[in-house]
DNA sequence: AATGCGGGGAG
DNA sequence: CTCCCAGCATT
């Protein structure tokens, strides 16, 4: 049978990956759901953090339907802690719509998989390569750093039109025979070889990779823009009575969209006719685009009190508050005070 | 074309 | 500290 030759780069990285991959649990089966479970998880976040995700979701929600079907809640209490929460909030959008439009089946094209919402290009090739064996190229920050380093492309990886310049790149040098395991290879390679800072003297690439031969490593690849960073303050009371706490879900489309808080201080006509317990700050809570601080209070309402309830919060025991997701931020000001008696009851059984 | 969205690990 | 991670949705 005649095979279409294999580019160097393709054989050189498809090689390298049979020496060097890791033994990760989304690479032993081709369920497409635990595939595209794992690729959702794995977006922006690196495997060390995403693998317990992925053992803890796969185990709750095994299939397409079990996803479907669960209360949101319960899906963002065990999304807690990973981030970017509106991926678990998607990941069941799509299931439900994989249950009516597409019969429970999960669609197995890539331009129908990335119809479902929370799936990117990126996403889609990459279900559509590993479940099916489609020859659509990834392409993540792991192949932006490999290719424009391999092939010195100049091209500001923040512009809009570096995808597609790169995936046309990607796609010339994905082998027909096995694009599952191109894509996999070169993923791979740039997380463990070509990194941030790597080490070119044990590198398979350094006799032809254009960037090594010119000793410009360290310009590719090229990124414009850096993120800026806000400064935001976040004041909480922890107001309990009888027992129960005034909390309520995050809404609207800002940070933490669905998870649960205590009542937040908007401004500072807020104000209770009773003491305030100073809490212990948690530390400074640094995301990519936040700098939040955080101070916060306990208030204990007398039972006989008539507290009229703001809008949108609601009284819910421990227990029940325990159970909802929860910002990291918000559990750290709750691990940081335990000898608040109430705050036990809401200490997390895990993160 | 820009911006928002989380959290953590590496150097 | 800075960078960036198996990105995507929204404006």
């Amino acid at each position: 049978m005649q095979k279409s030759p294999l580019h160097p780069f393709s054989a050189t990285i498809m090689a390298w990956y049979a020496e060097h991959q890791r033994e990760l649990p989304w690479r032993q089966t081709r369920d497409p759901y635990a595939i595209w479970l794992s690729e959702i998880i794995l977006q922006q976040t690196r495997v060390a953090q995403g693998l317990p995700y992925y053992e803890r979701l796969l185990a709750a929600f095994p299939t397409v339907r079990d996803l479907a079907e669960a209360p949101e809640a319960n899906l963002l209490r065990l999304w807690q802690g990973l981030g970017y929460y509106s991926r678990a909030r998607n990941l069941q959008k799509a299931a439900q719509m994989i249950m009516r439009d597409f019969a429970g089946v999960f669609p197995q094209t890539y331009d129908e998989i990335i119809r479902l919402p929370g799936v990117g290009p990126y996403t889609a090739a990459a279900i559509a390569s590993f479940a099916f064996n489609e020859a659509k190229a990834v392409v993540d920050g792991n192949v932006f750093r490999v290719l424009s380093r391999v092939f010195a492309v100049e091209t500001d990886i923040a512009s809009s039109a570096a995808r597609g310049i790169f995936t046309e790149l990607a796609q010339s040098l994905i082998p027909a025979s096995d694009p599952a395991g191109f894509n996999q290879a070169i993923m791979e390679f740039g997380a463990l070889q070509c990194t941030p800072s790597p080490d070119c003297s044990v590198c398979p690439l350094a006799i032809f990779c254009q960037s090594n031969l010119t000793k410009t490593v360290a310009n590719f690849p090229v990124k414009s823009k850096k993120t800026q960073v806000k400064a935001i303050q976040m004041d909480y009371l922890i107001i309990e009575q009888k027992g129960h706490l005034l909390v309520r879900e995050r809404v609207g489309n800002g940070i933490w969209k669905g998870l649960w808080e205590f009542y937040l201080l908007e401004d500072q006509a807020d104000w209770l006719p009773f003491s305030r317990q100073a809490l212990k700050s948690p530390p400074v809570h640094l995301l990519s685009h936040r700098k939040i601080t955080c101070d916060a209070w306990y208030v204990q309402v007398p039972d006989n009190f008539a507290l009229a309830i703001p809008e949108g919060y609601v009284w819910m025991s421990p227990s029940d508050f325990e159970s909802k997701g929860k910002s990291v931020l918000l559990l750290n000001l709750i691990t940081d005070n335990l000898e608040c008696p109430i705050l036990q009851d809401i200490s997390p059984t895990y993160l």
